[in-house]
Parts: structure tokens; C-alpha cells; sequence
DNA sequence: AATGAATGAGACTTCATTCAT
DNA sequence: CATGAATGAAGTCTCATTCAT
């Protein structure tokens, strides 16, 4: 009937940005439902009637949005840990950009969980496509003998909610980028959780 | 107008714990807001007027909902680890309780994570009563030396963290109590990571 | 079926009078329809399936309570110029009279207005029955030669409209006895408008 | 949320049109609260939600009317009575214009009683823009002997009483234009009221 | 490619009334 | 005589979506 609509000029690319920017926005500060798609089109600066000419509903809208969150911050830690040999030092590395990419996207914890009563695929894709990467790092790294034995794929998800309970605690609730005590503590605790037995 | 309903007969009593518990299955299963009241109360087996006898809004018996589990949650934990004085011990016990209430309580997450978005403080409110709790006790255990000098609240968030996404992965998606690596990886982690150093 | 309730107990027409003091306060403060039972009910001091035994319906309470004020009124109002024979004193008087029972009665209007709505057959009952009084009096003063002769139903119209317009300008809106100079500008235009063309 | 709705298109103006005339109609047939919005949109012809295009609420629709019906009337007043001199021959043409405008808004009465009991300010401001107009013109020709003395507020309230009272009982309830007699005795009570002493 | 007026389904909430106690 | 918990009909209002321009 209606094809998935994929504009190709690049006026139609900018607008399909700005409602993208703006859903962010107000699915962050509103949540989904309270979030209208009036709201969104507003703030983009836009007619009510071309939403729909780059999304087919707002439920879709919030899928794209997971998606493209969910490959910004890959992308941002990939690049981060990009060329480091020393495991631990890579998690250490790792766990910053992670703080700082939370402090660039305030929206980003609100907009994920609401996706779990939208389209609870969406929800555990983003945090499974996390997991598996991050599980296969910690594989690799146990077989160097760099870090602990044991199921990666524990070790990746304790890992994870580590970060995403601090991020959550200072960076979302109070703003800041955790207190240096806090940070030292934490890794005091991630580094003796994972350096191998005899090290 | 804003009377506070509280019908104090015994009947009363049982008819707000039939809404509450219907009120769990259905924002668990359907999400706050695809959740009607007329779902709640026909669930309930009651009249949908009647649930304005016993909430003043949906809104409410939500909030009443994530209170009442917050409540049973640290009411389970507190009578798991009771005269434990061992931490790490206290930890593993802790931790499997903290499992089995998520097995008895499906909806729990999704209830609480709803919350953020009816009413922000409420759900600040649940996370950060349970980490003062938790981080109190390992303040304790750190003036025994039974575990790793440190910022305790730190150290809070991140157990909380680590008990949370393990209990998400395992227990709310795939509904398995987790596998037996899994929790011993896990253990072996935290007991590490708290673990002293010389000892 | 059910016949019209009319308790022949005391202790009943004791709470029947309760209900109808509380009506008239609830009609008057928030309007026929803002009122609900159960707060006519709360200010009466009486279990809310109380109203029920006295009074079949919401409307009846009201058409009940119209018909009550307005022979009130009348009763005041004979009561005030009885006796007297000269018909433009007799208009002083009576107009001083309705002016001291709205003082007394602020929720006369809105309660009245209010009928018109209910049951437009008590509403229009109430005006008509005191014009008919009035209306024989001024026709019997113009038999008397003691006012204009003309359509006694008019001027009794007039008049009333006179008295009713001055009492919701001053009394019901502004909560005083009309000024010294309001009142004799009045009564200068109802003298002059009422004497016969030779006196 | 608050956005004043006001689409500028003349197609949108019409709308708005339908809307305010099936409005008088409803709350004139029905009255305020029996007069439901989708009632007055199936009246209009358009969808229930367009309602809320024009009027941020059913109470909103009624205080627009009210000052539309108040200004209408006063336009009418005016445009009757200009250029008269004589002052008891512009109240005689005022009181027949009033009748008329009466004849030809048989809701005018029970549309402006109702806003009472919805926005009492908007009622009061009814009557008291009127009044005021009234009062300077008795005001003006009180200077030019023309009636006489007094306090002119009085005066204006008394003679909008006696128009309002008369239109009540012979064209809103019996749809009758005033018999010559009553129409004839009401003149004659309101200039002999009004005439100056010596004259 | 863009617009925004129009739609109507659906949800929360209130409240008059009943009835078992 | 009195009560108050329970009921369910009904109404206001929101908002995702469509379509003519």
C-alpha cells in the first residue's frame, strides 16, 4: 500500500532530522505518551502533516529514534576504546565515555524504557546488540588472560548495570559527572572483579 | 473534591487489595498508560466507580502500587539477610533473595519503570530508600574490614546495578532463575571486587 | 411502588429540614448541577442513602426547596403590609421587605434561577403566584383610586422586576441594604409612576 | 495545552460560526450542563473533536456567547435609538427594540442565566455594561431636565428591570409581542416615573 | 514536499441512585 | 430510621491520523 517513506533529497533528509532531534527531545521530557505528535512538529518547525510523510506513526518514530541512539553510542564507545591493548584500561576508558556520552544525551535512559511499552523488541535489541559486543570483548580478553575466567556474557551484563545504575544515580538524577571518590571506587571495585586470580 | 478515600471497613480493605493486584497485572502486562482503569476494576471484579471509592486516580494506585513494592522488596531482603554477619556471604544471600523476588514478581520492573513517567520522585523515591539501605550496611562492613574501603554509595549503586541487569537478562526476559555460571561468575566478581586487599 | 415519602415522625421532619437548609447552601454557593447529594448530604450530617428516604430525586429536593422559599417569601411579605391601607406606603413597605429577605435569603436567586432549568413549570410557578397577588392588590388600589388605573398584571410585572433587578445589584451582588439615595430615586419613580394623573 | 485556539482561515471562521449559533441553541433548548459538546457538534455538522479547534472548553463556547449575545444587544439598542432627543421617547423605542431583539433571540434569557452558575464574572459584566451605558444616558438627560433627578445607577437598574421582567413574561414564555394595554400601562408608569416634577 | 483543519475513537472521572446491613 | 459501599451510565476532552489544497 504505502511504502516505508525514505526521502531522498537532502531537504527532505534535514527535516526528517529535525523530527528525529525533536522527538528526542520531548519523549525525554514528556514521555511517549504525553509526547504528541503535535509537540514533535512544533518543536521541529514543521507542519502536523509532514510527520507523516518520514514516519508512518509515532510508534515508529520512537523505534527509529532507539535504533539511532543505540548506534551513536556504540559508535562513541568503539571509537573510545579504539586501540587499547590493556583491558582494564579499556573498560576504565570505556566506562568515561560512557558518563559523557549520558551528560551529552540527558534523554537517553527515558527514551530507551519507554520503548519496552512501545515495542518491547526495540527495548532489548538496544541493550543485546550491547551486550553481545561488549560480552565478546570480555571473551577475548579472558582468553589473553587479561581478565577473570568465567561466563562473559555475566560479567558483560554486571558491567553494564554498573554503569547504568552511577549514570543513572549522577549523571541523569543530579547532572554531574560522578565525584572523583565515586569513580575511583568504582573501578577500585571493576578492576579486583575482573583482574585474574594470580595478578 | 480532594478527600482522601479511605473506606476503613474490612470489606473495604479487601476490595483496595483487589484493585492493587489487578493494577500490578495490568500495568506490567499492558504499561501504564494502554492500561484502563476499566481493565483494572474488571479485573478486579468490581464496578469501575468503585475504584474512585479506594484511589483518587490512575495516577494514584500507581503510586500506591511502586510504595507497596518497594516496601515488600526491602521487607523480603531485610528478613533474607537477617543475623547474617558474614558481608559477602550477606551479599550472595541478598542477591539470590533479590532473584527470587523478581521470579514472584514479574511486573515489578516494568511497574516501577512506568513510574518515572506519572511521577519522577516516586520512582527516584524507591531506588534511592534501597540504596540508602544498602549503602548503610556497607559503611558498616567497611568500618569491620569485612570489606574494601570506599564510597559506599558507590559501592551501593553498583550492586544494585549488577542485581538489576542480571535480573532483567535472566529472570524477567528468558524467566529462568540464572544459570548456575552465571551466578558464579557473578559472585566471583563481586566477592572479588569487595574483597580487601591483603586478605 | 415506592410512595411519595412524607416521615410523620419528628426526629424525620427534623432531617428533612436539615436537607433542605443544606440544599439551599449547596444550590446557592455551586449550582444545581456542581451540587452533588452526597455533599448535601455531608453538610446535613446524614448518611448519603438518607436523602433518599425524604426526597425521590436530586430535582425533587429542588422543586421542593423553590416552592418552600417562595412561600416564605409571600409569608414575609403579607405578614409586612398587612394592614395597610394606603397602597404607595404599602409599596415601601413591601419593597423594604423583600429587600430584608434577600439579605436573609442570598441564595434566593440562584436557587430560583437554577429551577428554571430543573423544571421550568416551578420556576415559572414561582413568579406567576407572587404576580397574581401582587397584580390583585394594585387592582383593587386602582379600584380605590389610589393608584393609575391600566393593566394590573403589567404594573405588577413592572414592579417586580424593579424590586428584583435593585435587590441583585445591591443586595445579592454587593452584599448591602441599597443606598439612602438608590432607594428614594426608586421610590421617586414608583410614587410618580403609580399616582393617579389629578392627585 | 493553553494555546488559545484560533484558526484565521475564512473557512475556520465559519466553522466558528456554526458552532456559537448550534451552541445558543443547545444551551437555550437544554440548558448548560444538559447540552452536551458532541450535541452542539452534531448541530454544527462537524466532527466532536473540531469543537476543541475553536473553544478550549464547553464553558469557553459559553462565555464567548454571552459577550456576543451582549454585544449584539447593545449594538441593536444603539443603533434604535440614535438620534433621539426626546428622552422618553428613546426609552419607549429602546424598551420596543429590546422587545423585539427578545423575539428574535428566544434564548437570550436562559443563555446569559446559565453563565450565573459557570462564570458568575462574565453574568455580572453582562448587566453591568449595560447598566453603565444606561446610567450616562439618564445621567445626561437628568442634566438637560429632560427626566428627573436622582441617582441615574438606580434609575437604569429599576428601568432594566421593568424591560427584562415584561420580556420575560410575555415573549419568552407566551412568544407574544406585550398587548397594546400592557404596553401602554408600562409607558405610562415609566414616563410619569421618569417625567420631572413641574412638567 | 508541505500543510493544518478536520475527524472520531477512546479514556478518565463524576455522581445520582440502590440496597444490604 | 439510617447508613455508605457499590454501581454504571454519561460526558468532556485529547490526540494520532487523514486528506484536500
Amino acid at each position: 500500500m504505502s511504502d516505508l517513506p525514505q526521502p531522498a533529497t537532502a531537504r527532505g533528509e534535514v527535516t526528517r532530522q529535525k523530527l528525529l532531534a525533536a522527538a528526542e527531545l520531548e519523549f525525554g521530557e514528556r514521555g511517549f505518551h504525553a509526547a504528541s505528535v503535535s509537540s514533535i512538529t512544533q518543536r521541529a518547525g514543521v507542519g502536523q502533516g509532514t510527520f507523516y510523510l518520514y514516519f508512518p506513526s509515532k510508534e515508529d518514530i520512537l523505534r527509529a529514534l532507539v535504533r539511532h541512539m543505540g548506534q551513536e553510542l556504540r559508535h562513541t564507545l568503539t571509537q573510545a576504546i579504539e586501540g587499547i591493548e590493556e583491558r582494564l584500561e579499556l573498560e576504565r576508558v570505556g566506562f568515561n565515555a560512557f558518563i559523557e556520552f549520558c551528560r551529552q544525551h540527558k534523554n537517553l535512559y527515558r527514551v530507551v524504557m519507554q520503548a519496552q511499552f512501545v515495542d518491547e523488541d526495540i527495548y532489548r535489541e538496544y541493550y543485546q546488540t550491547l551486550a553481545s559486543a561488549y560480552a565478546a570483548g570480555l571473551k577475548k580478553a579472558q582468553g589473553n588472560g587479561q581478565i577473570r575466567q568465567g561466563e562473559a556474557e555475566a560479567q558483560a551484563w554486571a558491567l553494564m548495570g554498573i554503569a547504568h545504575f552511577l549514570g543513572l544515580r549522577y549523571v541523569i538524577w543530579e547532572g554531574l559527572t560522578p565525584p572523583a571518590e565515586v569513580m575511583a571506587t568504582t573501578f577500585d571495585f571493576i578492576a579486583h572483579g575482573l583482574t585474574p586470580e594470580g595478578s
